[in-house]
DNA sequence: GTCTATAAGCTGATAGAC
DNA sequence: GTCTATCAGCTTATAGAC
């Protein structure tokens, strides 16, 4: 994890991953796909890292990062705002900018359980958000401002309908998108302490 | 769809995929690995078939009657108690008995955009999922067991939250189960009526 | 219908020049 | 550090015997 790689390369690297990734999803990933979104050529990438799965790796620690600068950038103290702009972060349908990440890392995450090097850094990742939620729930608790619920179990059910809804979507073609938006937001109605 | 295909071979090869699947993961799947999980020889597969695609296309026909079998047996009227059934087996814990099923078809699902023949096939089956699980919240609305929720944006987003536990549950090793069932029971509560 | 054998192409990764 | 060239192994799919 904590390479030798240069950060520069590292970035450089984990943007061709995630461009290829939208293009061609994980299973028809190449690193020849990888390298046509890379300024340099495919051997290059090999200069770098040792596999393709560190490639993806190196992607999943950046995507990481965006996230969580995502997440940390929601500029309030309310529980209820802080959990409504996380939600319409999570919940982002393909198409939007940024879903692209959100699509890779879901198909990604599907596929930890057969591949050792990508579970690490996926849990990293998940983890991250699944903390972040839950500290809002808690604050929302405590504050009072929402009922009494599980804070984690709370989190966990939604991060798991956000990662959920990404792949759902994107395999339905139809607006499931609005539908989505309006169980996020019942359910957030929901915790509501004042409801 | 409405293939040349015999039932009996059909089937057979359904079932060969899914093992195989489960062992290996969608991204690693090979003719060779699918046919180590069938009775005949790899050739075989390509008597019925045109195309490994095609084989996990009959996997996915099979998983939707699977499912559909699951959710119509469930044998009782009242909509609470079917959509809490419905939901303990949708969000069944990796590790129990038919959740590698709900794996495959998460990390196909993640893969649909990329892949227009396993497309069709996927649509059908959320489709059918969803559309059972819709009609159990408006029945439950209905007869005013329910509050008023909307019931395709209520069953949306239940089945978003289910098929990303599953991805959710298999990356991170963690009991995070338990707060998942927390979360969809917790939800289910709260469309009750007489909270 | 099912088999063995194999073709044709792709994939991950390396060697060696610059 | 980056390139071009290349290899060994794997993968899909087919041919032809039985």
């Amino acid at each position: 994890m904590t390479d030798s790689v240069p950060a520069d390369a590292k970035a450089e690297v984990a943007q061709a991953v995630r461009a290829a990734l939208a293009e061609h999803g994980y299973a028809r990933l190449t690193t020849a796909k990888i390298a046509a979104e890379y300024p340099k050529s495919e051997a290059g990438l090999y200069y770098h890292f040792d596999s393709k799965d560190e490639m993806i790796a190196a992607f999943l620690e950046y995507a990481a990062g965006e996230l969580a600068d995502e997440l940390a950038d929601i500029g309030t103290d309310d529980p209820e705002t802080r959990l409504r702009a996380a939600c319409e972060y999570l919940f982002l349908s393909p198409g939007e900018e940024g879903a692209g990440v959100h699509v890779a890392v879901m198909e990604l995450l599907s596929h930890a359980p057969h591949n050792e090097t990508l579970r690490e850094p996926l849990l990293t990742l998940e983890s991250a958000t699944l903390e972040t939620l839950t500290a809002i729930v808690r604050d929302g608790v405590e504050q009072g401002v929402f009922r009494s619920v599980d804070p984690e179990a709370t989190a966990a059910f939604l991060l798991a309908a956000a990662d959920g809804s990404t792949g759902f979507h994107t395999a339905l073609e139809m607006d499931v998108g609005e539908a989505i938006t309006t169980g996020w937001s019942g359910y957030v109605d929901c915790l509501l302490a004042d409801a």
